[in-house]
RNA sequence: GGGCGUGUAGCUCAGCGGGAGAGCACUGCAUUGACAUUGCAGGGGUCACAGGUUCAAUCCCUGUCACGCCCA
């Protein structure tokens, strides 16, 4: 016999075991030979990584697919796996060893990289420990990992490929520069977050003029919000059509604290509008600026060190073109090494001093923040490796917009378009020491070898300069006489972004390069289930990179889920403290009501905003369900082989029968078409409301009478429904449905397999008559609980039941649900005659009317009123029918079955009000 | 500024051409045998606003207002 209650905490682990134990979930298991595969690539995370609300969702999503898919017999792949997280994850490792005192530069890197991997073997990983409390039915073992060896040689492969054929390549360009991590990170990895800050109004004298603030002849006011960076000016640039300007342009300033000659250009990205209509224009510091700079032919100056400390006293870039004197060396020295925004107060108070300084206006602005890093990114100008992204994202494009793969919900398509349309060089390089190391060795002259392995690279220098005559020819070769490793070509020391190896996932985790039995089966995988926020990060360079190398898409379907936020709106944050911890959820709920919350909330296109009273909620559905077991089992319900559905002659499970087969349909076509929220509650309202409502209760009458053989064919169906129960939410509620499962196979017996293969249902059986039957039931019952409560009969008050004008087919339905009535709508003998009973309330039921004498319990005037108001409901919707039908437009333009179904809800109504009317005056002659 | 989306019951949301639904919350009643993590019954909505298309609009179109997210 089952407890009460079910106790998720003691059934988890135990269920989780037996899957484990069965290897339930490696790939293909259940599966018949040759059958159609079914491939999900899990969104790799983070090897720092723990179960956050949106993994919850997200995976949840996947299983229920996943789950379904390997019931219905396909060979099933869900390959589990993490991406390394370069920053992240050199950042949790570097913070290790600062505990202990050392720096990561007190290490080799051969070392650090060491401890990473001690790390990653001691605490990395957690999230899958938490990903199985989920339920979640990856082939385990098939754990990837980014770095790998095996992903890391695809990583080589894929690098190498694209160098040869000029896709990827290196280039000097302005990088988002993280001062703090010393790395370049890409434009996806900068938040930008507005920031009170200032406008500071500059004058620049002009040249040739004698400086006199009281004259604005002598000068012009330029305005930045960084200061600091007037260090590096190289221009200053104002609208061609700004009249103000006109007659300075193709003049010199010359830059205060500096000396430098900076002319003055005309260029429209000057907004006249904005501050003086004027701007410094600083080249090597700002992206906008070094666009300006390369129309106008400008010199890049870079003022900053890596961490972004002032750099000009022996910087010949700074230094070049400028007049040195005593007092500008005197200046310049006390700039020098400050920090970004100490040298920013100290040029101002300069500034001041000088007479140079107009005004400040407070001013808000958006300034970028590497979202690792935390501080202001810094545009840099650096040597850094490029993908060149616009060329690879074409077919990528061409494949959505031909539909080979496409987005669910379709409008992020839109979102994917515009990005890939505008897409920029991928800046690819890290200079990180954890990661993939780039496969590119320099020789003596900077000449740059990218190939797959050391030996390879040396064999191509080796060609390269000896087949070319120079100075580096003689050179070489005296290193061959005594080859020492290492002494000809230097490996360049960047990593690669984490991104580029999880690009390569759908095919790298099935053994690409080589070409492996999983890739050729598994390849292209069915479905990527994401988050919108990773559509660019990660779908779009999947598209781009599995096109590329495997010539077709990684996927058909890009299933978009939302966010999970809180049950107010806000998007979950540490910060905020409103972090819902999905493991604190499992331990309060258990695995399968979190797993039904997120499911049947997450309808396309809408946040998941996620309040624990729900999750409560579908707690107690799992509790029905597990009662509705209990009672079966009470009653003797066991399934039964031997028994053949179609004889089943009761009504009650024929019609039980035909709404499984409806529901069935319901949640196949569901998660079929990606609406979750549809199939869990297409699942809910059959389990609960059809199921335990009333299929339960109309068979509690036949489970205590004695007609043996009702009962044996009640029991029979019975079993049946809840076994296809049990796998219609498997998918949904794996935990509980597979206990339910094992532990109803029946006294002594077992399951011939795991619910979690067993085969998902495919029902047809269908009898409309049986459907209607118990729905004429449902509607009396419930009509006669509504009288009686609104006229507060006692619920122990017993009421014979009198049918008045009753035709055969009903009174055929009364006798075969006498019990049935009595029991659910507690009354005592039923009864047909031809007139009413005086003093009765009256229940309108088709053609006949239901008449319940309560005797001195019925309050003739409430009783009036009641179908006064029934009436009134009754004949307002006569009137609005009518005036429907009797419009000629509508009987001519709408279509036949809608005109007809009209007519038909009129002669209903019409009917209904009749007897409303004789039920009326029968209570007002009582009265 | 550009893009996407959302305004439906007190709350959270389904529905998206043929006179509005769920869960939770609320109110009343019910406790001897499946389940109080329960049952029965009930109240509650000019479907943001204004136009338009249509025989018919919560649903389609246009505009307004409000809110959210993404990109500048």
């Amino acid at each position: 016999m089952l407890e009460k209650t079910y106790d998720a905490k003691s059934v988890e682990p135990k269920i989780a075991k037996a899957w484990e134990d069965a290897d339930a979930f490696k790939a293909g298991a259940g599966a018949p030979e040759g059958a159609e595969p079914f491939t999900i690539v899990i969104p790799p995370p983070n090897v720092t990584g723990s179960l956050h609300m949106g993994h919850a969702l997200n995976n949840t999503l996947q299983d229920i697919l996943v789950r379904f898919e390997r019931m219905r017999g396909k060979n099933v792949l869900w390959q589990p796996g993490m991406d390394h997280a370069g920053i992240a994850t050199q950042m949790v490792v570097e913070r290790k060893l600062m505990e202990k005192q050392i720096h990561r530069r007190d290490l080799t890197r051969d070392q650090f990289v060491d401890k990473v991997w001690e790390w990653k073997d001691e605490s990395g990983g957690m999230i899958f420990n938490q990903l199985k409390r989920l339920g979640a039915s990856c082939d385990w073992s098939r754990e990837r990992f980014t770095m790998d060896e095996g992903l890391s040689k695809a990583v080589v492969e894929v690098f190498v490929t694209l160098h040869k054929q000029g896709l990827i390549y290196k280039d000097k360009r302005l990088v988002n520069w993280d001062p703090k991590l010393l790395t370049a990170i890409s434009d996806l990895e900068v938040e930008q977050h507005e920031i009170n800050g200032n406008l500071w109004h500059f004058r620049y004298p002009v040249e040739g003029e004698v400086y006199d603030p009281e004259n604005p002849a002598t000068y012009i006011t330029v305005a930045t919000t960084r200061p600091e960076t007037m260090l590096g000016d190289t221009a200053v640039a104002v609208h061609p059509e700004d009249e103000r300007y006109t007659a300075l342009v193709g003049k010199n300033v010359i830059l205060p604290i500096v000396g430098r000659k900076i002319p003055i250009v005309a260029d429209e990205y000057s907004d006249p509008e904005k501050g003086s209509g004027a701007v410094k224009i600083t080249p090597a510091h700002d992206f906008n600026d070094f666009e300006v700079g390369k129309r106008h032919n400008l010199p890049q100056i870079n003022i900053l060190t890596v961490e972004a400390n002032i750099n000009i006293v022996d910087n010949d870039e700074f230094l070049e073109g400028v007049e040195r004197t005593e007092m500008r060396d005197g200046v310049w020295a006390q700039l020098h090494g400050l920090d970004r925004f100490a040298a920013r107060k100290l040029v101002v108070q300069i500034m001041e001093e000088g007479g140079f300084l107009d005004k400040i206006e407070p001013h808000k602005h958006m300034v970028p923040h590497g979202d690792r890093g935390g501080v202001p990114i810094e545009p840099f100008l650096t040597d850094q490796w490029y993908v060149n992204a616009a060329e690879m994202a074409k077919p990528a494009l061409r494949s959505v917009r031909e539909g080979r793969t496409n987005f669910v919900p379709k409008n992020w398509e839109k979102t994917y378009f515009d990005w890939m349309e505008n897409i920029q060089p991928w800046c690819v390089s890290r200079q990180l020491w954890w990661g993939h190391q780039i496969p590119a060795w320099y020789g003596p002259d900077g000449q740059v070898f990218v190939e797959r392995t050391e030996q390879e690279a040396l064999d191509a220098a080796i060609q390269h300069y000896l087949a070319l005559e120079g100075p580096w020819k003689a050179w070489v070769e005296e290193q061959l006489e005594n080859f020492e490793p290492g002494k000809i070509l230097t490996r360049d020391e960047d990593v690669l972004d984490t991104w580029f190896s999880s690009a390569l996932w759908p095919f790298s985790t099935l053994g690409w390069p080589d070409k492996t039995p999983e890739l050729d089966t598994y390849y292209q995988t069915d479905v990527l289930v994401t988050g919108f926020d990773i559509i660019f990060f990660w779908v779009a360079r999947m598209m781009m990179m599995g096109l590329h190398f495997m010539e077709e898409e990684p996927f058909h379907t890009v299933y978009v889920h939302a966010l999970v936020r809180d049950k107010n709106g806000q998007k979950m944050s540490k910060s905020k403290g409103n972090v819902i911890d999905p493991l604190e959820l499992i331990d309060e709920y258990g695995a399968d009501a979190l797993r039904f919350t997120l499911a049947i909330m997450a309808a396309q296109g809408r946040d998941v905003k996620l309040d624990p009273a729900r999750i409560a909620g579908y707690r107690n559905f799992g509790t029905k369900l597990w009662n509705a077991t209990r009672f079966a089992e009470m009653n003797g319900v066991e399934r039964n082989d031997a028994f053949w559905l179609n004889d089943a002659k009761l009504t009650v499970n024929r019609w039980i029968l035909t709404e499984l087969t409806r529901a069935t349909r319901e949640v196949t076509a569901a998660i079929t078409t990606y609406r979750f929220n549809e199939a869990a509650s297409a699942a809910y309202r059959f389990v609960w409301n059809t199921f335990c409502d009333w299929y339960l209760e109309l068979l509690k009458p036949i489970f205590m009478g004695d007609d043996e053989a009702a009962k044996a064919e009640s029991q029979a169906v019975a079993a049946f429904v809840l076994d296809e129960i049990y796998k219609l939410l498997h998918p949904m509620m794996p935990f509980m449905t597979e206990e339910l499962w094992a532990h109803t196979a029946g006294e002594g017996k077992e399951r011939s397999s795991l619910l979690c293969h067993a085969a998902w249902p495919a029902p047809d059986f269908e009898d409309v008559g049986a459907a209607a039957e118990i729905n004429w039931l449902v509607d009396l019952v419930s009509g006669i609980r509504s009288v009686r409560s609104e006229m507060n009969v006692p619920p122990a008050a017993i009421a014979p039941l009198v049918f008045v004008g009753a035709n055969d087919e009903t009174l055929g339905r009364l006798t075969r649900h006498q019990s049935a009535i009595a029991r659910l709508a507690r009354v005592g003998e039923i009864t047909h005659e031809p007139a009413a009973p005086k003093g009765a309330a009256q229940i309108v039921a088709g053609e006949a009317t239901a008449c319940l004498p309560l005797g001195s319990l019925i309050d003739l005037s409430a009783e009036a009123a009641r179908l006064q108001k029934e009436l009134a409901k009754t004949t307002e919707e006569i009137a609005r029918l009518h005036k429907k039908l009797s419009n000629e437009k509508f009987v001519a333009s709408a279509p036949e079955e809608i005109v007809a179904a009209e007519r038909e809800k009129l002669e209903e109504y019409s009917r209904t009000q009749e007897k409303l009317d004789t039920a009326l005056s029968r209570v007002r002659d009582a009265g």
